[in-house]
DNA sequence: CAATACTATATGATTAGTCTTATAGTGGAG
DNA sequence: CTCCACTATAAGACTAATCATATAGTATTG
């Protein structure tokens, strides 16, 4: 549901496109969120038919058809709701590389140590996109959504990029740590 | 895959039943992947045809009947390159509470208050829930999934017991400071 | 001896997400 | 004038996961 939810949270903003709610997903959620192009127009289809968001106009400016849809009062209400509840379950997510982490113990000391940088070196990368994003992404924002910079800051966007970096960060020190202990316990 | 892949891994400990893998998930495994019976049952249909597993042998002690799969060579492959080739597109998983945290700004001050008071009390109780797993669980794994302590030590269950543990830290640090930022704003 | 709990496997319906392909218009580069 | 990139929406096939329900045996408890 929380796809939905997101999209619901972007057109509180103002009136979107499907499109530009996928750029917005892109730009500045993809990290904690991927969303898909073909779920998104599929979630826009059933949002419209429970009444959450409405057609806010059909318009066609220099390019193709371009369908605005806008949040109605029922949807903010869902919104609402889903904000100031959050569930248990939804801090239950599926982490792959945690489970990898898990099993890596399975292997030998030598294969673990190269999965432990594999994975060190994968979340680098991941850390220097999110202080790229953190930098940057509000001029691409604006630029490529047309919201203006009050628009962003309505959500928190910072934060939670803030947070992808946090996480990154204490988890390059985890693997470090268990790198170390595989070291000390081979040379025992 | 990575449901499969945890099958894999744990088959790779030893010979087990779906009830066995069930039961071993949900003890150590839930708070990162949450696993459901009726798709454990169909993922090792999916392992046995493609060669990955095999059964093991069918037996009847004084219960109903049960099946116990061993994994075969192929896939202690299959595991083996999933762990030494961990992938960027696994590193991206869907975070709801994250969701949430962005689109948190688009409350009232006193909503989103309420907000992170709600996420820091959920989160502190994963927290306690990840010490207590992490205190007792080897107990209650060798009890009642018939794996020795050393079987255990064989996964870095600990390691990904900890990572849970320091997240919900850092997570909790990082709702405190975003508290605390609104406070401050509400001040001026 | 009926109810309940636990062990154990399995199917069916539904939902969410992924990947591919189709369609259709605009604008620019070569 | 063709190819490519971008804007824009949509349907189809498929996979993974969820939820409910069925079945069947054992053991315990009141």
């Amino acid at each position: 549901m929380s796809l939905e939810n997101g999209i619901l949270g972007y057109l509180s903003i103002r009136p979107m496109s499907g499109y530009d709610i996928k750029k917005l997903f892109n730009l500045s959620a993809a990290y904690f969120w991927p969303a898909d192009q073909a779920q998104i127009y599929r979630s826009l289809k059933k949002l419209l038919s429970d009444g959450q968001i409405e057609l806010h106009g059909i318009s066609r400016g220099d390019g193709p058809e371009r369908k605005e849809y806008a949040i109605t009062e029922k949807g903010q209400g869902t919104l609402h709701d889903w904000l100031i509840h959050p569930s248990q379950t939804d801090f239950i997510s599926r982490l792959s590389y945690i489970m990898q982490l898990f099993f890596s113990g399975l292997l030998s000391g030598e294969d673990q140590l190269r999965f432990l940088d594999e994975q060190l070196r994968i979340n680098q990368g991941i850390l220097q996109q999110l202080e790229f994003n953190c930098r940057d992404n509000i001029k691409a924002y604006t630029e490529t959504a047309k919201l203006s910079e009050d628009d962003i800051r309505l959500t928190s966007s910072v934060w939670a990029c803030k947070w992808g970096m946090l996480r990154c960060k204490a988890y390059t020190e985890l693997l470090e740590e268990m790198k170390a202990d595989i070291q000390k316990k081979r040379l025992m």
